[in-house]
DNA sequence: AAGAAAATTTTTATCGATAAAATGAGGCAT
DNA sequence: ATGCCTCATTTTATCGATAAAAATTTTCTT
């Protein structure tokens, strides 16, 4: 229950140490969705001073893990079956073009990290913490990398700053859904672990199209299948309607 | 020259002026890329307190308009040819994903306002204000709203998010050209003009393959049009490096 | 005169205090 | 009771000051 663990990402600046933690704690479910921040709360939790906690949450607010409203502070960002599949709707023109460029531009040396990634990742249970919370977030870690090394090699930089941003939307999904299905065994699903070795094969094969109709299937299932372990809300407060534009 | 005309956004509290200040003063080529922004300079340009410029800054890092180095301050976003490829590259897909889920969910409503928007932008010419810089400014309103509206109804927050980061990102680019080039004539290029009116009519005829395909031309040939008019370094520093993954 | 070291000036990052705004709790008339 | 107003309390947003860190200039040594 303890939210600010003292592991402390030191060395950086008091700003970034705070960004960091605050994602931290938002992506594994540790900071409720909705749930209020308070930067009083905030700065008994953890050592840190006011101003940079609020320039902590700010940064975090176009990364989509904060929200601010003028005059009433800053909340978690909250989180809906419809937000979920705007997260992978989303990815998916995004993640299917940057693997098709990743394809036609990787070399030998993104061969191997993708072999690498892999690798980590089907083995993960064997070499995972003990602890079930630890162990998700690790798991996280690893995943990510390997979506990431994938497409790596797309060589636009905005592409992945976008899609890492949208891993970590996403990642809150999945610690929810873990919070009621047993950690272990949802670690290593058989049918995802058999999607990400097609996946990385026929990236490697050089096989584009082939990598491409399992990414989308990989994308669009994902939604199903955090909810289909979860109750959820269709649908929440205002972060959906139309005042965006 | 002077940077922080002190027609502030009132009303907001003050991170919000000083976040939407400093965005139009970047998009608009007011500062220039790569200069430093000291926060003692813009206090004394802008009647903000320092604490709430820091925190405006802070929000405007992953709208990739402002880049903080941890100790030594902030500073505008550099510009290079390959950054505004990059830009154009990630647009693409994006783009083209949200038009074509527009023009299938895209009602009667959204259909006027697409006509709306275009009008207003084929008409700018016409009703824009006299000074230059304040008759570009508006242009890029008017411009974005009409991508904006064409993909407006797609029912993705984030895809419109993302885009609209994307567009700001852009239109310095465009204003770094304007400044060489005479304003009047470039704002109402008659090729460009045919392509908004060619990518209208076919999203409201529901043709999302010659849309799209109108649209990927359109895309694909604004990065020449810009560099035609104005020489650019090909790389810049450290931006683009490989060091992102 | 060149280069290293020290001293000075800027600039950044952070703190603690405070005004302004929002929230919540009683009290009071209907 | 129900709705409305006032007052107390909490919380937010902002300021001014300061320690720490960088950049710049000066001084010293050879």
């Amino acid at each position: 229950m303890t939210a600010g663990d003292d592991t402390a990402i030191d060395g950086a600046t008091q700003v970034a140490q705070a960004a960091a933690l605050i994602a931290r704690n938002i992506r594994s479910g540790q900071y409720a969705p909705g749930q209020k921040l308070k930067i009083r709360t905030l700065v008994e939790e953890t050592k840190l001073g006011a101003t940079p906690l609020r320039e902590g949450l700010s940064r975090l607010i176009s990364r989509g893990l904060v929200r601010a409203t003028d005059g009433r502070g800053f909340s978690v960002a909250e989180v809906s079956r419809g937000d979920l599949d705007d997260i992978m709707r989303t990815r998916l023109p995004l993640e299917m073009d940057a693997l098709a460029l990743a394809i036609s531009k990787g070399n030998s040396h993104w061969q191997a990290a993708v072999v690498g990634a892999l690798h980590r990742l089907m083995t993960y249970t064997s070499w995972a913490p003990d602890d079930p919370y630890e162990a998700a977030l690790g798991f996280d870690e690893v995943h990510k990398a390997f979506h990431l090394t994938l497409v790596s090699a797309c060589e636009s930089p905005r592409m992945l700053d976008f899609l890492d941003i949208l891993y970590d939307q996403g990642f809150r999904y999945r610690h929810l859904m873990l919070s009621t299905v047993e950690p272990r065994k949802r670690l290593s699903d058989p049918q995802r672990n058999a999607e990400h070795e097609a996946l990385a094969r026929h990236a490697i094969d050089g096989e584009t199209a082939l990598a491409q109709s399992v990414l989308r299937r990989h994308l669009e299932t994902f939604s199903e299948e955090v909810f289909k372990a979860r109750n959820m809300p269709e649908r929440v407060k205002s972060t959906l309607t139309a005042e965006t534009v």
